[in-house]
DNA sequence: CCAAAATAGATGTATATACATCTTATCTGT
DNA sequence: ACAGATAAGATGTATATACATCTATTTTGG
């Protein structure tokens, strides 16, 4: 169990890009999730935001976009789709400008359901990259996250 | 400089799914390179399309969508745009089938412009993760990649 | 050499996503 | 209470991307 390059594949050149490394892990993946998913009826994005939402229970679309680092106009169109297969339950709040979003229950059973699809792939790729392996990954990812999203705030705070 | 939980920002939960975390990181740094890559004319897709050229010289397409793990396909789009700006010199190969593409010389001219944007953003977030951090995050999404599409070829392979 | 299979891309279609802009609702200062 | 500023989403539009299917070309087995 080498220290050094786990396997560096001539086939797969690293790129010197953080952005271009990240995205290009994310197609991976979500290539290998997809399939995974397929037999459950859910694309990734949805079992997420399905996943997402039996965390935070009722939330605003906003903060359900500050959560998934997504413009939350970009999860209307995904949210209406989710909404006609009944999975999502969506109102008006005292607000009447937002929309406070939690599963149905049509949406719990069919997260319920996807979800043993979906831990037979993580169980896959944890077994491949072991405990300790894993969760630096996952806090690394986190930790690239929050700095992303400090560094467009900064920016993008002065509008 | 604690070892624990780098900054665990409470309005950033982690994702406990492996791709949905990736894709989040891919669209959080997505954002923060597309707004420095913004007075360049290059989208980072297209930028990180003219690196690899560069470093690659004349490919075939199908293995510049092999090297980025991205379909072909989804491939032909971009190039077209990018052969019209100029960027992108195409030619068939022996085989009539193929497409080789590399560089033009605006391409290289193109891609230098815009490197000195892409190095600063770089370094500003190398600053941010320390050249250790830096570079295990490289090896990580390296090794994550290797591992899916590993993963992906063996799947589909019975096709 | 030919018919069948395989291969490289192109095209059609659907989803994912960002951003600009629009609409509606709320808030603020006076 | 009102005008202007803000805020939450919806909509228009463009790109990113996968996959199914189609076309043109090459390869293969006989």
């Amino acid at each position: 169990m080498s220290q050094l390059q786990p396997s560096a594949k001539p086939n797969l050149p690293a790129l010197p890009c953080l952005c271009s490394s990240f995205r290009r892990t994310a197609r991976a993946l979500s290539q290998v999730y997809e399939e995974a998913m397929r037999p459950t009826g859910l694309r990734i994005t949805q079992f997420t935001i399905l996943q997402a939402l039996a965390r935070t229970g009722e939330v605003k679309q906003g903060r359900l976009g500050e959560i998934l680092v997504m413009d939350s106009t970009s999860l209307t169109r995904t949210l209406r789709i989710m909404r006609q297969q009944g999975w999502i339950a969506e109102r008006r709040g005292e607000d009447q400008r937002e929309r406070w979003l939690k599963l149905s229950k049509a949406g719990e059973a069919k997260l319920k359901f996807a979800t043993a699809s979906w831990e037979k792939v993580q169980a896959r790729l944890q077994a491949k990259l072991g405990e300790s392996g894993w969760k630096s990954l996952m806090q690394w990812t986190n930790q690239v996250t929050g700095m992303a999203v400090d560094l467009i705030s900064q920016e993008g705070g002065s509008k």
